[in-house]
DNA sequence: AATGGGGTCAACCGCCCTATT
DNA sequence: AAATAGGGCGGTTGACCCCAT
């Protein structure tokens, strides 16, 4: 027989997380590192699907996550790796650390897409935009390309692309990214994580609004809890031998506007006492 | 001030691949 | 080998916010 079941959907809360849940589920990881999803619910004390839970974690309370909208930089790489993987979101995400292929698929159909037809440029092709009078399907079905496509990309480059995606967008990422092709961009260091809490109530900060109003920032119940696994997959010096750094020091920091910064340090100790459970 | 429309994004749904028994 | 569940993923939804009228 097969595995038992994730869980029985009966009772079980949908919708907004409460600021009480987020504690719960934040803890829990924090306690115990991620395991089996289907477990945590039941023992974090939660009345939520597993897999709510995993959503919830890594496309909002995940402490590496970076929050507000995507730099220049970033969008250019999302539209070369759409240009090459198409809609694969996660393995966008992948190239981004820091960013969750929710917060890049939203960024595409909001901003992107828009950014790219107005510029007479095909989202879906990444291809000039037909000038006849037979204009593009909004959302035509696509394809996502097969490998051996990825293998062979079309002979125009992206960058050619990209290149023409606005003034403000920085030159080309195989010149900016040490040579770097998209498929080698390296993982950020640990050194390079770069958490912004801002106490600011923009949606670019960490904060986050619940259901009862409250809002919440989370990064600061993270400062008062003991250090923790991050788990493999956070992209924190993992490696893709799943090699990891030695220890994780990285900023809880802000910028010139007054965000102020503080620093956590997971030490091999900790990561000692992980290893464990 | 009211309201309607558009934008944004967190969360859910359902499919599919992989792991487990 | 087959059956089944877990987890990951992409698509979609709906609530909230902002802005123009």
């Amino acid at each position: 027989m097969g595995r038992q079941p994730c869980c029985d959907k009966v009772g079980l809360k949908k919708g907004p997380w409460t600021a009480e849940e987020d504690k719960k589920l934040i803890s829990f990881i924090l306690t115990n590192g991620q395991c089996c999803w289907r477990a945590v619910p039941k023992l974090a004390g939660l009345l939520r699907c597993g897999k709510s839970c995993r959503l919830r974690w890594t496309n909002y309370l995940r402490p590496d996550l970076k929050r507000g909208l995507l730099s220049n930089y970033e969008e250019k790489l999302v539209i070369d790796l759409h240009a090459q993987l198409g809609n694969r979101w996660s393995k966008i995400a992948s190239h981004l650390p820091g960013r969750t292929d929710n917060e890049i698929k939203n960024h595409w159909n909001t901003h992107i897409k828009k950014k790219l037809k107005k510029m007479g440029i095909d989202p879906l092709t990444h291809k000039p935009l037909p000038t006849n009078n037979n204009p593009i399907n909004d959302d035509p079905p696509q394809k996502p390309p097969k490998d051996q496509d990825l293998l062979h990309p079309p002979p125009r480059s992206i960058c050619e692309i990209t290149s023409e995606v606005g003034p403000n967008i920085e030159p080309p990422i195989d010149q900016v990214n040490n040579g770097f092709c998209t498929d080698e961009v390296p993982l950020i260091e640990p050194h390079e994580i770069n958490l912004v809490s801002s106490t600011s109530s923009s949606s670019s900060s960490s904060s986050s609004s619940y259901e009862d109003g409250n809002s919440v920032n989370i990064f600061e119940d993270f400062l008062d809890l003991p250090c923790f696994d991050w788990g493999y997959g956070l992209g924190f010096g993992d490696d893709d031998d799943g090699i990891r750094s030695s220890s994780l020091d990285f900023l809880i920091g802000g910028d010139s506007d007054g965000t102020q910064y503080s620093s956590m340090v997971v030490d091999q100790e900790c990561m000692n006492l992980f290893e464990l459970l």
